[in-house]
DNA sequence: CGATACTTTGACGTTTGCGTTAACGTTGAT
DNA sequence: ATCAACGTTAACGCAAACGTCAAAGTATCG
């Protein structure tokens, strides 16, 4: 079953991609572009993706979706990601600390940057989320106001 | 003062441009692809936009960034607004109410898609923002980490 | 082994959303 | 009247982000 389940965790791009609602084409734009790092692959060649890469995968579609970044901001953006899974595989301390902290302290400004990004975003989304219920409230009225008009004419005088 | 105040309120292409953060070429661009009704014009031909005008820029705008519209979509939806518009100044009651009351519904269904639109992409948000704030914290906790690996390495005996 | 379904790597095509001249007309100040 | 600053249309250009074949290899089931 240790091999069983590490079989089934990799999806070969037809799934992945229906799973990830995108299509192969994109997967392997993505690759190409170095968003995705190259999957693994079976013996004949076809790519086996983790969920790792399934994770990354939805990453990108928020940064695309919600940021609206470009392919090539999403790269740098998800570098910094990169980062800490470098630092965590790197248990090694050889590479001497303060390379490593400069490192930490890139990613951290590039989380930072995206978090503002996002607040400034959630902030403007609310503004216009006031402005829509206004309107909604108006078309309600208008609404209600010819229905008025629709119901005087139709019932002239049956009522009074 | 009246017609002063009447011709200060049109912008040229330029200042239009400008304040609403777009290039001429784009106004133009919007224009053609009837997402702007043609704009008055000065006798040489000059466009002049007016005060509605760069509220529609503004709302254009709001569409592309925070929603990700696409220009075709933005159209769309603008086409609710003109509904409003229409019907405002269609005080005349001749053309009959129920098919005004049509045209409002439809204009008010649109409305609440981008309502469930914004809504949708604000919960999303406000999850992504939570995912972030983790990885800040876990950015914060790596880099004190390492920090006092320096600490040590710096300051080797003298305090013990 | 054969049939059928899935995948691979090119390579060219397409759409969107403007940018960028070019050639020429308009305005406004001096 | 002229000059600089601004505007006009028309046309071509272009990068991004894939779509869409084509020709070939691989997997899998019976």
């Amino acid at each position: 079953m240790d091999e069983k389940t590490r079989v089934e965790a990799y999806l070969q791009i037809g799934e992945a991609a229906d799973r990830a609602k995108l299509t192969q084409r994109t997967l392997r734009y993505y690759e190409e572009k170095g968003l995705l790092k190259p999957p693994d692959r079976m013996d004949g060649g076809f790519r086996l993706y983790s969920g790792d890469d399934m994770e990354r995968l939805e990453r990108i579609k928020q940064f695309k979706e919600l940021l609206g970044f470009s392919l090539a901001e999403i790269k740098e953006m998800l570098e910094a990601d990169d980062v800490r899974e470098q630092i965590k595989s790197e248990w090694r301390k050889e590479a001497d600390a303060s390379e490593k902290i400069e490192k930490i302290r890139k990613s951290r400004g590039l989380t930072l940057q995206q978090l503002a990004l996002i607040d400034t975003k959630m902030e403007k989304m609310a503004t216009m989320r006031a402005v829509i219920m206004e309107r909604l409230a108006r078309y309600d009225t208008l609404e209600r106001q010819w229905q008025e008009q629709l119901d005087e004419a139709v019932v002239p005088a049956s009522v009074s």
